[in-house]
Parts: C-alpha cells; structure tokens; sequence
RNA sequence: GUGGGUGUAGCUCAGGUGGUUAGAGCGCCAGGUUGUGGCCCUGGAGGCCGUGGGUUCAAGUCCCAUCACUCACCCCA
C-alpha cells in the first residue's frame, strides 16, 4: 500500500460513528444542562501560548510538540490541548467583561508527537470544559461532577477518581523548596529523570513510577499537609460538597499531573480496564493562567476527556450503544419503474427529509430486498411490472415481513404522516 | 526517546524443520427452477504474504534494514 495514516493517526470511519456520536451527543447534553457554550479555537497557535500555560518544563512542550515555521516566518505549534486556546480566546475577545463566570465547552483533535500505544495517539479528540472568574469551591465541584456524570451516563461502573491539591503560588514554592531540602541528600537513589526534576520540577517526582524512586521518596513530606490556609480550607470544601452529593474520590498525594497551569485541585478519572494509558479524563483549577497570558486576573477551572481512550475502555467493559434503528425507506423497483414513478417517489421522500434509497447496480429484486435488509432500512417499496399494470404500490415492513398495498396517495400519507414508526 | 512482540484477502486468523497453481471463517457478488430480506445450501470475485535488500537451484517461511501496529517504560487524553 502506498500511503498510509500518518503513524499515530487513525481514520475514524462510517461505522465508528455511531459511538463517536453517542458520546458527542451525551456530552453536549450534558454541557447544555450545565449552561456551558461551545467555542472553537484554531487548531494551532503561536508556540508561546503554549510555552506559556503548559509550561517550559513540562514533558508535552519539551518534546511533544508539532511545532513549525510558517511561510512568514511566525512559530506555530499544532495544540496539544485545549485550556491554552480557549484562554488566549477569553482576553482576546474580552471575556472578563461579560456576567461571570464563563463557561465554555469545546471538542476538537489535539496533537501530541510521543510513541503510539493503545489509547495513546499522535492525533486524538478531545472534549472539555472550562469554567472561567470563580474560585467558589463549588465550581470545582461542578467541574468534577460534570465529568462523573457524563461517565455514569456512558454505563461506566468503577471508575476512579483520583483527587489532589496542588497548592498555590503561596504555598507551593515553599513546599517545593522543602522536598528538595528533604529528597537532595537521597539524591543518588534516584533514577536520572528524577535527579533533573529535582532541579526543575521537584512536584514531579512525586509521580515517577520506578519503584528505586518511590522507595527513595518514602516519607517525603505530602503537599496535602503543607498547604497554606486559603488552599487546605478550598480543598476542604470541596471536599465536603463531594461527599454531599455522594461522589467517590480517592486522595492521591501523589497526582500532579503534567501541565504546570495547575493550582488548588487536581483531578483524574482513572479506568481499571485500560492498561498503561488509564487516564479517561482529568482536570484542575488553574488560576494564574490568563494573569501569566497578560489577561486580568482571572480564575478558571476545567477539564477534558480523551475520546479514543474512552471509546477503547467502553469497548473492553463491554459497555453498549443504544441500537440502531430500522430507518426510512428503500425502493426495490424494476428498472422501467425505477426510470419514472420510482424516481419520483425517491425524491418526493427525500424532499420530506426521510432516509430514501434505490438501487444503482442492477440488482434482482431479491438482492434489493437483501440490500434494503443489510441497509437496516424499515420499509421496502417493491415496483414491478404486476403492480404498474394494476396501479397500486406495495409495502413490505422489513421489520415484521408484513406487506399491504396503497394508492400513491395513501402510500405518501402513510410514509410521510406517520413518518416511519408505525406499521404497514 | 528506550526495550520486547507482531505484520498473510475488506475483517479475524491458519500456513512444522524453505520446495509446484497461498487457505479458512466472516463480509462482498451471483444463484438455489423466470425477480420478496433474515436461516440454510452452492458458486464467484478478491492476496507484489507491510516495504526494500540479502542468503539459496528455490523464500510467506531464513538474515538485515525500514515502515506500521502492539506491550512495557516515559507521558498523558
């Protein structure tokens, strides 16, 4: 074959979307029960806006980036997310001066260069939300309970949910400086990476994973027990409105998550059934983002799901789609009335906005039938030379294999009244 | 970016130690006594055996490279 996906793409075809649209649709559902409005941002922005929210240090700029030059010499980068778009969006069209707060929905593919694995892809969709001018803990909550819900009406059982403060400004510089005091004699236990984080990044260390680290790292004093007032009482209450509303959490000191725009909460919905890549979904607080962007002073919220990974672990917990339905109707004519009143009927049917089709191969009418069969269409019009002589149009309903016949007239009345859902 | 596994029809996969015209199931197309789907039966189309080199009289099979997928690391959706 001469060309091929790019590595790490996929082609989302026909008969995937079906579920794609199911999670669409239970998305967008969700987001207009929540009151939140969809905006659309360029798939690629000047580097910097990336630079700048994600973070200099973090893996995703340091070596995930589609970055490119284009013809007039600006520095683009494909985005890797989403938050950083919407934000730059939010000062540039002045958001801070409508009703707070504003909350926005977005869905669009996002491009990280890293080796592909299941459920990790160069190109992959993304839906989110972000909640912008509140740090009310409740909008935290409604940030996490917004994810949880869209999962539990996906048929999710047993998802995780893993629950973090990172501090702020205020308090976690001085953490950090205490973990480098704490880890920095133990420094040669520790695996390369985590001896360059311990410089650049220390929170980062945190989640390594290589168990050298981890025994090295035990002890190491919990940023949960070194937040300053403001951010272990806005943990608490968003604790307290968590149990409130009966969501399951698990506390994990440990999660940091990877964007460096995170203050106050982290959160990350994790799947069981999924291997390595068991990240469905997370999110934070990021209230220092648009300030570090030039905009004023605005807190924000949000989060956002990975649509492949989601799709995969559905797939292995054997969640299902609601059915497809028989649907609208297929013409088995014979070519001299497919050539006159059949075409006829196949756009008058069309015209009225119902799923119609004919036959353009030269099929028997056993392999129409076949066809409108496989096709799942409801109704069969079946055309011959016997029913043209004697005037009347038969219809089968696929569904039953009950079969009646019309006028022209009553034909129409029958499939465009009632539309398709009751009987022949 | 690092290490392991895999790569044969549209899809899921068979093809011991290299040996003629490469197989199955599903799907697709046609037919089953002059045109009515689902079940069943029969037949047909469809494969530069991922790609490029090499070894050999002979390569789907062995070797090397390359690309892609996959698993783990890493990272995260």
């Amino acid at each position: 074959m001469k060309h091929k996906a790019p590595r790490g793409t996929k082609d989302v075809l026909p008969t995937d979307m079906p579920a794609w649209h199911h999670l669409e649709n239970v998305f967008e559902a969700l987001c207009r029960a929540y009151g939140y409005a969809e905006i659309r941002t360029p798939i690629f922005e000047d580097v910097e806006v990336f630079i700048r929210s994600v973070g200099e240090e973090s893996d995703v700029v340091q070596k995930e980036m589609y970055t490119f030059t284009d013809r007039g010499g600006r520095v683009l980068a494909l985005r890797p997310e989403c938050t950083a778009g919407v934000s730059r969006a939010f000062i540039e069209h002045g958001f801070h001066n409508l009703p707070q707060p504003v909350k926005l929905y977005y869905r669009g593919p996002m491009f990280r260069y890293d080796r592909p694995q299941a459920g990790r892809q160069r190109q992959f969709y993304q839906m989110g939300i972000e909640l912008f001018g509140s740090t009310d803990p409740g909008s935290d909550l409604e940030v996490i309970k917004f994810t949880s819900a869209f999962f539990d009406r996906l048929g999710f059982k047993g998802l995780q949910l893993h629950l973090n403060s990172v501090g702020c400004r205020e308090c976690r510089p001085p953490y950090q400086e205490r973990l480098k005091e704490v880890v920095e004699p133990r420094k040669a236990a520790l695996c390369p990476d985590c001896q360059k984080r311990l410089q650049d990044n220390p929170l980062r260390l945190l989640d390594c994973k290589v168990p050298g680290c981890q025994v090295a790292l035990q002890g190491v004093p919990r940023i949960d027990e070194h937040l300053c007032a403001f951010c272990a009482a806005h943990f608490e209450a968003v604790k307290t409105r968590l149990d409130l509303l009966g969501i399951d959490y698990l506390l994990d000191p440990r999660l940091v998550r990877g964007l460096d725009y995170y203050t106050h909460t982290a959160f990350e919905f994790v799947s069981q059934s999924l291997g390595s890549q068991y990240s469905l979904g997370g999110g934070g607080r990021y209230d220092d983002l648009i300030e570090a962007f030039a905009g004023p002073p605005t807190p924000g919220v949000g989060m956002a799901v990975g649509v492949e990974r989601i799709l995969l672990a559905m797939e292995k917990e054997g969640l299902s789609l609601p059915p497809a339905e028989l649907e609208g109707v297929f013409i088995a004519a014979a070519p001299a009335a497919m050539a006159n009143e059949g075409l006829v009927l196949l756009y008058r049917l069309r015209e009225a906005g119902l799923r119609a089709e004919a036959d353009y191969m030269g099929r028997s009418l056993k392999a129409m039938m076949k066809h409108a069969h496989r096709g799942k269409y409801r109704f069969a019009v079946i055309l011959d030379e016997e029913t043209r002589e004697r005037g009347v149009w038969k219809i089968r309903d696929m569904a039953v294999g009950a079969q009646r016949e019309y006028s022209y007239e009553e034909l129409l009345a029958y499939l465009l009244g009632q539309r398709v859902e009751d009987r022949a």
